[in-house]
DNA sequence: GTAGTTATGCTCAAGTTGAGCTTAAGTAGC
DNA sequence: GCTACTTAAGCTCAACTTGAGCATAACTAC
């Protein structure tokens, strides 16, 4: 017998901030739709995942990937990447999917490629809760996913249960790092238009583009997996820092754990918890682009890993 | 021109653990080494890597896998299982290991199959601090892993710091997480019979005993990370009661979490900070099982889940 | 000079943590 | 039945952390 071949596709979700938006580093496609910086791991030429990785994100985008972490394999049947859009994979291969999450502090310049820095906000409208919780979730999402629920039959009562607490709907909190089951869910109940492509059935209802861009095969759910494990990350581990520039203000460093939870924080108390934590030290140096008073200009503080600092920012929400 | 084929290793670390220690489900191979539940992912009969995962474990250990969840990837070329342990791999295939962390309440008897719950501090009898610092510890390991710092040229002084921070030594503190980090130095330096046999290289110094019995193939690197991973996860998610039963005293909670972590905790402090906790229900049924005073009996409130105290058990060091 | 903007400092109550002490309720040995 | 031992469970207290708001300082723009 001859047995199926498996092939290995690398994605990368590469990471930056600002005090606007988080980004993240896509390619543009044929149809139109983005993608993740990704290609097939050569079991001959490559040594290692992640410098197979790193090859393919220099080759797509001209970004030279510095933190990269592993984030998850996908394995699932029916919904990997169709046929075309992975170079010389054989027919009829069984196609994984390992994604990996890279940080970076500045947005290099890549027009020379077809790539761009997205802010992920576009893929995940219903992410972003700075300035409030998105009106899109009361009126959209909500009403079609309890829908969904209540056609569950059996699983009614699993699914009414799984859509509240990935939605803190009916009192439940808004936890930021459900980024993947939200998706998930979206996509099992047939709201995403990557459900509709991958099962060839036809839309129940139209996919509104309300619900986020969709992505070639299967990024946008390697993009939610990075989003949550950054979320998290965040708060144990210094890791904001491979985001930041050298030197930066205090606000500066708010606005992009901001962004990257999609939460507005309390000034004070994110400052006070910094203090403590010995993760920053001020240079007394001052910039005057605030608008305001004058701010101090901070830099990460590396020798704090040695004495077990080895803790992220707090995030008191404000 | 023929690629190299591709051969994907599912493994599963299958945890239980009672007031004594904490083990894991291993099968017996012919050397006499151990090896984790394992097989390969059948790309033609495999739907997802945990169906796949599941029918291995089922077939060489009669156990019914509960809850489940992925590790991890490995790819390095070099660390994969010997050619003939992987039943059916193609020849000159490229091995890739997919490690799954499960939890159980209680070791099922599995006398049919040549399996066996193993207490884990076998494989690592540097990581149990239950009764103070393992004197192996200052006695073998750090003379040894200073010595290979030492002869790092110039990498010597990354190597220090990286001996210090895993293993707690010149104050820092001993972080118990770090499971993984602590396994690949010793592999790294060569004092585990792994890094001998993975590079054919002669033993600069025969690996002692001392440091842990070896597992086939990378199965000891995939318990590493299972350990670390669970280790930090107990924290904040209610995991611990995957491995309890339905009824059990708080200190039958204590010692469980305890051989997890391989710690002492404060008993008291413990205790108020569960009670704060909302995640035990008192049954106002009491064992005299104790030897002491009768405990009362409690058990998990799933309810919690859905009241947002979705975090762990505190774990206040005693 | 006034209004607007941002930085940074201070305070206070409420809650949490670390650590120890005390009392209760059993068992085992004599 | 008394004593020693063991474990459970309740209490206390100081030190620290958190959430929240108020006050003052130092700039820019008009």
């Amino acid at each position: 017998m001859t047995a199926t071949p498996i092939a290995v596709g690398l994605s990368a979700v590469i990471v930056a901030a600002d005090g606007k938006a988080p980004y993240a580093l896509t390619t543009r496609h044929a149809d139109g739709m983005a993608g993740l910086p990704h290609g097939r791991f050569d079991p001959s030429g490559h040594r290692t995942f992640e410098l197979g990785l790193r090859d393919w994100v220099r080759a797509q985008t001209g970004f030279e990937p510095g933190y990269v972490e592993q984030l998850y394999t996908f394995g699932d049947l029916g919904r990997e990447l169709p046929q075309a859009e992975l170079n010389d994979a054989p027919t009829g291969a069984r196609l994984i999917s390992v994604g990996y999450l890279g940080l970076t502090p500045e947005r290099t310049d890549i027009s020379a490629f077809d790539a761009v820095w997205r802010d992920w906000h576009r893929h995940f409208p219903w992410e972003d809760h700075r300035q409030g919780r998105p009106a899109l979730i009361a009126e959209a999402i909500a009403p079609a996913l309890l829908a969904w629920a209540d056609a569950g039959g059996k699983q009614s009562a699993t699914r009414l249960s799984r859509v509240q607490l990935a939605f803190g709907l009916d009192d439940q909190p808004w936890i930021e790092e459900r980024t993947l089951e939200r998706y998930e869910l979206i996509y099992e109940a047939g709201l995403a238009p990557e459900s509709v492509r991958d099962s060839g059935r036809k839309p129940v209802k139209a996919p509104s583009a309300a619900l986020g861009e969709p992505m070639i095969s299967d990024h946008r759910r390697i993009l939610a997996t990075a989003i949550g494990r950054l979320r998290g990350k965040i708060k144990y581990r210094p890791v904001v820092f491979e985001l930041m520039p050298e030197r930066f203000t205090l606000l500066d460093l708010q606005k992009v754990v901001e962004s990257i939870l999609g939460l507005p924080l309390h000034k004070q108390n994110f400052r006070r918890s910094l203090d403590r934590s010995g993760l920053v030290v001020g240079l007394g140096q001052f910039t005057q682009a605030t608008g305001g008073r004058p701010a101090e200009l901070f830099r990460f503080r590396r020798e704090a890993l040695r004495e077990g600092h080895a803790s992220g920012v707090q995030t008191p929400r404000g």
